[in-house]
DNA sequence: TCAATACATCGATAAATATCAATGTAAATG
DNA sequence: CATTTACATTGATATTTATCGATGTATTGA
């Protein structure tokens, strides 16, 4: 065989394997269902090609020459590769394949966190060829990166709508007022009224928050921050009050670093938004993703 | 593509990575050497064979789909398999493939046995697709399996000569005489003459020995073994006589269990052969590795 | 020696493949 | 809008492949 196999050799090489199989060329002619003649000249060419003998045959019987044999295991490795290849070629019809990218916002609950995973791991199940691109960014840069269509998928806090993407609810934030170790209400922090903590100063954040506005009382806002570490440092601080997602406040409260003023009159809650580009914009692959996610989030509430 | 891939398809998946290295239908005409026509054709035969789109491409400039991407990650793998089989299919024509059967009696010296594995060695270097298969028997079991065919070469000393086998002499083993520790010459063993030994029991091969008859003077044998081992426990019993290999003895000496009576005096030489069917019985395995034993031998005289 | 067995060889024929040149189509550009 | 670019489609033609049936060759067994 010069240069590469050709598609005439791997039709050569299964005639030998069949012959080889049957024990011999008149027996080979029913499973190949061609006449003997065909298979005699088919094996000659593959020999003539090779430049060897693969096996002896005629009036004393078939039997396989030394180089016949080793051939033979070569050639059943091969038939296998190519077998694979096709069964492989052949399923990406069905099957999705390419990348998905997600986007999403730090200090998730770690609870949430794992709802992508068991969606993720869900998606997985289908043997899909898909590769997964996470990344994390502040809310106005997952927005941008949706509308270019860098990120297909985007979860997170969402403080506006824009009007080209869909937003659909994942899960609830709970955020709660705190007060530092150092400052004056930290003492009496548990159950304290509007009127205690009213003219203290706050920290607040630098964008709107309608949730918040709609179900906290008039404060004395003295200070702004545009994400939720800069807000802990404040209110860290001792000098300030603050809001902070609960799960987020947790271990500065087992520390006795935070408390909070009063959780029971002292909250909001802030919905998780899943974020794409309307219908007519996902692939196959997000269709089938967003769908696993769904079943995630309905998993843990039924 | 219905069951396995079929003919055409090699060709087809060729022309396709042709394409994608070229970067598109038009600069792939260079590399395949046809019109921008037939590679169409062809593409678009692979893609309906597939049931996929592979590639989008037109006056928009060409890209490959996801799927594309990954059936050409697959398809280089394949042709890789089908490159590395044609290698070494063609290897093969020049290469020794089989098994070679070598038969050894017992007891060789360690210094002979490397010689043979020192030929396998050379052998091997041969990078040949030959397995070695060794075995032990008695010389007379030997020269059976060769007659057969079951051995293809033996090494060993043979008492006879067979007239259908071919014998060549690979080297010698000198036989001196010994007495064990409770013999009465035991004592003054070492530089005995013929006289003091003559009247005492002698063990002797239960099988001729042409090189002893010529070397040994008349002795009184009270015994007969067919075999080294049985010799040396005759001798050792301090009653007995006899002749062993040096290389055999050497430990019992070492220990005080056994002297030389006179080696100077008492000794004989045999030659071991290395014993084939005839010429016109030698594959080209055989004759390969008989050529490597023959200089591995040389080299040690040299 | 003869007949049976298991291929090998050969010529004829039909089918499949590969390619080209001409023309059509869709997208990008000025 | 007209032109250019990068393919897609089509029909004609030459080449290659696959197969059969007839016949030849070598080996084995009675």
């Amino acid at each position: 065989m010069l240069g590469n196999l050709s598609d005439l050799d791997l039709r050569l090489i299964r005639v030998f394997l069949a012959v080889v199989d049957a024990g011999g060329v008149t027996p080979a002619q029913v499973t190949l269902n061609v006449g003997q003649s065909t298979i005699s000249t088919q094996l000659s060419s593959l020999e003539t090609r090779l430049g060897y003998r693969l096996c002896d045959r005629g009036r004393s019987g078939f039997a396989l020459t030394a180089k016949g044999e080793r051939f033979a295991e070569l050639a059943r490795s091969l038939i296998e590769a190519v077998s694979d290849f096709s069964a492989q070629a052949r399923n990406m019809d069905k099957q999705l394949v390419g990348t998905l990218n997600i986007g999403l916002i730090g200090h998730t609950p770690i609870s949430q966190n794992a709802r992508i995973s068991q969606a993720i791991a869900r998606f997985k199940k289908r043997n899909e060829a898909v590769r997964f691109l996470i990344s994390v960014r502040p809310p106005g840069d997952l927005e941008e990166h949706l509308l270019s269509g860098d990120i297909e998928i985007a979860v997170g806090y969402f403080w506006h709508r824009v009007p080209t993407l869909s937003y659909t609810s994942l899960f609830i934030e709970r955020q709660v007022a705190y007060c530092g170790k150092g400052h004056p209400l930290y003492e009496h922090a548990g159950n304290l009224s509007a009127e205690e903590v009213a003219h203290h100063d706050w920290a607040w954040r630098s964008y709107p928050l309608p949730e918040a506005q709609q179900n906290v009382p008039d404060i004395n806002i003295t200070a702004e921050a545009d994400n939720m570490e800069a807000v802990a440092v404040l209110i860290l601080s001792g000098y300030h009050l603050g809001y902070l997602p609960e799960h987020f406040a947790a271990p500065y409260v087992q520390q006795g670093l935070l408390r909070a003023l009063n959780p029971g009159r002292f909250h909001y809650d802030v919905p998780f938004h899943m974020v794409t580009r309307h219908k007519r914009h996902h692939t196959d692959i997000m269709t089938a993703f967003l769908e696993d996610l769904q079943v995630v989030h309905l998993g843990e509430t039924g």
